[in-house]
This record gives C-alpha cells, structure tokens and sequence, in this order.
DNA sequence: CATGAATGAGGGTTCATTCAT
DNA sequence: AATGAATGAACCCTCATTCAT
C-alpha cells in the first residue's frame, strides 16, 4: 500500500513534471511554438514518455487552459468570498479579469486557443475539465447576480444568460486588445474596458438608477 | 499612359485572381486548411506569382479578412441608412451581425484568425486596411449612437466607447458559440445572443427606461 | 510436486490469457495494428509480463500462426478421414481452404506475415512450431495423395512433392486475391479458384483421365 | 519549346534519380528498411523533393513494383518471341520467373509487399500501373496458351483461367520458399519448383499425354 | 513472478518561402 | 512578369523493448 501511494505520488510528480516544462515552454516562447519535443526536453523526459501521460498536444493544452482558468476561478472566488455589496463584487471581477489578462497573457493565450480554433476538438473528457473550469467561473458570476437580485441591488434578470452575457462582453472586450494601434487607435484600451464594466454593472441595477434621477 | 492603365489593370486583375483562388480555398477547405500551393492552384497561377504580388500568407489572409469586413459593413450600412429609429437600428445591426457569422463563418474565421493570434503582426500597411474596414464598422455604430443621442432616443454617454463595447460584446458572445455543447450547455446560445443584444441597446436608454415605468 | 504441477499449470493459464489478449487484437484490429501494449491491456496483464513468456511480438505471431494451422489442420484431418474417394477428398480440401481463407482472414493474414515476410526469421523453436503445424497439413495431403495412387484412383507421382504444389498452386491462387479488381478484373477470382483446384485433382488422375476419352 | 522539352527531360531525369535512390535503398536495406529520408539521402534531394514527385512512400513502392513487373515482362516476352513450341514456351516462361525471383530478390519482395499487406490501397492511378504490369503478364502467358491450343499442343482449356492458375501456382510455390529449412526441409525447394512447373505444362496437354502411353 | 513507466530513434508528411530560369 | 521545382526544418506521434522496483 506503502508502493500504491509511492507510485501514486510518483505519477502526479510527472504529471507536474510535464505540465512545468509545457508551462515554461509556453511562457517564454508562446503557445504558437510549442512542440511536443520542446515540452519533453524542457521536462527532461523523453518524448515517449509525454504520451504515456497525454495522449496528443491537445491534452496537455487543454491540462494548461485548466490551470489558467483555475486560477482565474480561484481569483474570482476570493472576491466572491468577500462582504462586499454585488454591485462592487462585479465590478471587481470584471477588474480581475482585466489583471488577470494582462498578468497572465500567456494563459489567456491558451484559453483562446480552444476558442478560437475553427475545429472541434472536445472529446468528452475535455468537455468535463471545461465543465468544471470555464461553466464553474460562469456559475460564481451567477451566483454574485443572484445575491445581488435577492438583496435588490440589482433588477430582476435572467442571471444565468446575463452571467454569460457579462463575461462574454468582457472577454470581447480584452480581444479587441489587438486593435488598439489600430482601429482602436483613437482611444484607450483601458478606459473601453473600464467603460464597459460600468455599464455591465449598472445593466443589472435597471430601475434603481432611475430612482436616483 | 495607355501602357501604364493597361498595367495597372492586369495587377488589379492578377490581385483578384489570385484572391480568387484564396477565397475558394477558403470557403471549400476552411481557414485551417489554406496552403500557397492550394491558392496558387485554384487561382491558376504559379506559387512564385503569388509572391510576387503579396509578401506572405498573412498577407492574403489579410486581404480575405478586408473582403470579409467590407461585406459585414456594407450590410450594416444599409441598414444605417434605413429611416428607422436609433434602437431599432442597433438592434438590426446586431441581429445581421449574428447572421453574418452564420452565414460567412469562413469569413469569421478569417477575421478571428487575426484577432486571435498571439503574434503581433500589423505592418503599417495591414493597419491601413484594419483601419479602412474595421474601424469603419465602429464609426457606423458610433454614428447610430450618436443620432440616438441626438433625438433623445439614447442616453448621454460616450458615444465612441459604447461603440466599441457594442461590438465587443456582441464578439465575445459570438465567440463563446464554441461552448454551446460544453460549457453553455444548459442554455441556448442564440437566446443568450439575442438577450445580449436587448441589454446593450437597453443600456443605451439609461433614464429613458425609468420614465417608461 | 503438487507445486511443480500447479506451477506447469498456472504457466500454462497466463500463456493462454496472453495469447487470448492478443486472438482479441488481431480479430479486432487487424494483423496490421497490434501492439504489445495492446496485447497486455486485452490480457489484463503487464507488457513486462507478457516479455516473460514471450520473448518478441514475432513469437506471439508465431502461437497465433500455430493456432490458425492447427485450425485448418483439423479441419483438413476432419476431412482426411471420411471414407470418400481420395480425388473428392482432395477436393473437399480445397474448397476447406477456401472457406479458411474466407472465414477466418485474420488467421490467413497471421500465416501470410511470416510467408511474406522478406526477413527470415526462424529460430530453432519456431521451426518446431512450423513442422508441427504446417508441416502436418501437408503430410496429411500427401496422405491423400498417397491413398489415392494405391486404389488406383491416382496415377502414380512423387506424393510428396504433389503435396507440397497441391497446397503452394491454392495458396498462390487465394493470394492473387488482392488483385480481384485490377489485373483480374475480367474474372471472378472464385470461379479461378474452383478451375484452379479441379486441374490440381485432375492433374493426378494422369491416363485415368484418358482412358474415358 | 525547348524549353519545354528541357523540363519535361529534366522532370523525367529527377524521377529517375528518385527511383535510383529509392532503387539503392532497396537493394542495400531490404523493402522493410527504406525510408523517405533514406531515398532522399541517396538521391541527393531534399525529402520536400521527393513528395514534389511522389504523393507518398507507396507511390514509390508502387513505381518499384511497375520496374520488377517490367522487368519481368520484358524477360517473359522474349521468350514469347521465340520460335518454339508452346509447352517449351511455358517451361521456359516458368524457369524465367524462377530465375527472377532468385537473382531480383528484391524486386520480389516489393511485388509482395503489395500482394501481402492486408489492406488495400490501389488508388486508381496504381491500379492503372497494376493492370499494365501484372495485366500484361497474364495475357502474355494467355496468348502462349492460346497459341498452344491453337496448334493442337494443347488440350482445349478457358486459356485466361489457366493463365491465372499457371502464374498463380507457380508465385505460390515460389512463396514456399520460406519453407524450405522447416517444413519442406525434407525435400528440396528447387526439384518442388521443377516439378510443379511440369505438372502446370502437362496440364494443359491433357490427352496428348495418354496418346504418348 | 509481475509490473508499467520510460525510452528515443524513427516513422511519414507538410509547407511557406526562395530563386534560377 | 511569371514560373514551379527545390528546400529542409519542423511537425506530431508510435511502439517494441527494457529494467528497477
């Protein structure tokens, strides 16, 4: 039992192991440069021994997607924890996500990677990790909207579609960072984004802003 | 002079030939599925030629994207020029935006494939084009906003950063189609597009709302 | 004792499980796709094991080559002891190998990869495995054979060596399968077997067959 | 058009400087051990090279294959030619293909290679190639039977059968080979190949051999 | 006896780009 | 202006075999 728990221990070491090099291949050289090669040297393992613990390049992506959207739920949730009224709640998510973005480009990258591509790649095993990835940062925002109706911070909504809707905005939003020298040229991409978490925010508040006229 | 037209006009012709072939490739293989021998086939013409006229694949894609731009704003300019109330409008413009992703997901594709790699690759010259095509579309919906301003039909507000977040919104949504057998799963994507669109131009009316009540 | 018998026996258990994993493979994957890893996960049992009693993927080909002739062997040794007349005998044989080479495909791939095989590779022990088995199937047709020259209903041939042509013409026959829609388009390979094996039996019968005209 | 004639010279020498290499690879490594690179190395190309000319590495077994078969043809006509009688032609037509497949051994295996594997994969541009060796094989030794029957030297007989079964008893004899220290051991593989050959020609005598009785 | 993680050379194939003609 | 043959690094992935535990 001692040898199970050892070779358990052993099979997350090169779990890790593999993950750090992917992650330090995808940190300094970006998503589009990474071989399976490149991951297998970083780790110092062969390539052989990559598959044995993933079955395609895909699988370690989606491995490093999980570990960003992880770490942007664990971010999410700390402020969900805190007493703070929804309205702010939300409008500290959304900064959250803007940080998160710029702090972790990298991870960000990858989340767009399965975005973005044209094909459909989720086997079913895939599709859980997103489920409880992805869906779970989707469910926080609910959760805060919820509170923030139950409370009467906010009109009544449909929270679940405006949940997607708030995080779908913002996600727009940071994608449009490539245009900034560009089409976007006129303007500043910060203040955009700032400007839409505000009017996210007072969507949900409806009447209430009214009562303040 | 005569000579210099006849010039000008058989570049022009070789550009739309090749562009052509790019564009039948695209729409028979898919983004992810485009080789310069493919083009170069299809357009009847040798790779070298290719090169002759554009510096890179990117480049061509580029110009696909141009195409692909210039299409979705012809269509919401027409709808711009519709004697139609400023809300309405937004909400045409939104819902052809929806069809157009639909109905030219190639042409999506095409734009997406820049705003989504990682690499950062606008010569001077691409900007132009980003600026001539993209930026337009923005303008166009700057404009909507601003005559909704105008007749009262809008809110005060800023009518160039609402511009943007219109549009990135309603992309971050279109964006997220890719979830709707994952994460979204419980929801229907197209309910949530079109309860995005109601609340972007709803946030359009701000007090407008209230008075209503 | 008791503990060299249990030992003999339990060899004998873990050889048929290999050898079960991998009958599985090759009649659900093919000749062509079966590996070792394959092999043990049918069998339930580590790859190292399986190097335990098996020194090389060839010698697992090999007990499965065995199999499939010990299979036609019993088959034609059904056959061998009916009382009919040794030219239907010879007959039914053929048609046997027929139906063999049709029902039981994966067998005849099996016995095909090491006939075709342009590597030699038979170790002493895997000689004895083919003299079992192979050999056997064409003692017994030259059993016929023989039986057939001494009530007169053959002429009179070197048996052994009419053995060997009588199964080598049908094998080479049932290999030109593969060409049934390109060189032997014009005919139906069936129909070339069934000619093919009457001139084999004929072919024995020498003057018998003139003394009829 | 000199020019044209130049590159189509060209074309037609960087095929054959291919099919050199792929050629030397066969004959030096066996049909088991080449590989693109291999060929590419001896041809002094570039592996991309290589595919320019060929869409894949069967293409240039195929292309292989289609030289053996030639050559093989090429033998077989001649002998075609000669003014003999038809059963010499056949023993001479079969001693021809015995020496072939000693003294082209490799051309052998290659020609197996494709009898042999368990998959198909005759394009129908290598199905062309097959019907235009292998085909023209047939008809060779159809015609000999034809010209036999013809002059009486032959029973009469469906000669396109025959000629299927002559070279498909005789490819199955030869196939035995890998036999010939284990199950065959007893006998001598040439005296088996010799003997099949005059039981093949006697075949087609039929009567003619009684009337000699 | 049994395990299964680790290996790593080797496989075939692609394709944007160049350049001599 | 047009060609298209040539490149070759890079890609992802497979798998029989070994050996420390």
């Amino acid at each position: 039992m001692g040898t199970k728990e050892r070779r358990a221990s052993e099979k997350q070491a090169r779990l890790d192991q593999i993950l750090d090099g992917a992650r330090k291949m995808l940190f300094s050289h970006g998503i589009d440069n990474i071989s399976m090669s490149g991951i297998a040297k970083k780790a110092e393992l062969g390539v052989g021994t990559i598959y044995f613990y993933f079955q395609s390049k895909e699988e370690i992506f989606a491995a490093l997607q999980e570990e960003g959207l992880s770490l942007l739920y664990r971010t999410i949730q700390q402020i969900h924890c805190r007493p703070v009224p929804s309205d702010r709640k939300l409008t500290l998510i959304g900064q959250a996500f803007y940080t998160f973005c710029h702090d972790h480009k990298d991870y960000y990258d990858v989340i767009n990677y399965f975005l973005a591509s044209s094909k459909i790649f989720f086997t079913p095993d895939l599709k859980n990790q997103v489920d409880m990835s992805g869906g779970k940062i989707l469910d926080l925002i609910q959760k805060v909207i919820e509170q923030g109706m139950a409370d009467h911070t906010f009109a009544k909504t449909d929270a679940g579609k405006y949940a997607v809707y708030f995080f779908a905005a913002l996600h727009g939003v940071m994608h449009l960072k490539k245009l900034e020298n560009t089409a976007l040229a006129k303007q500043d991409h910060q203040q955009i984004y700032i400007f839409s978490l505000k009017q996210l925010v007072a969507g949900l508040k409806g009447g209430k802003l009214c009562s303040q006229t």
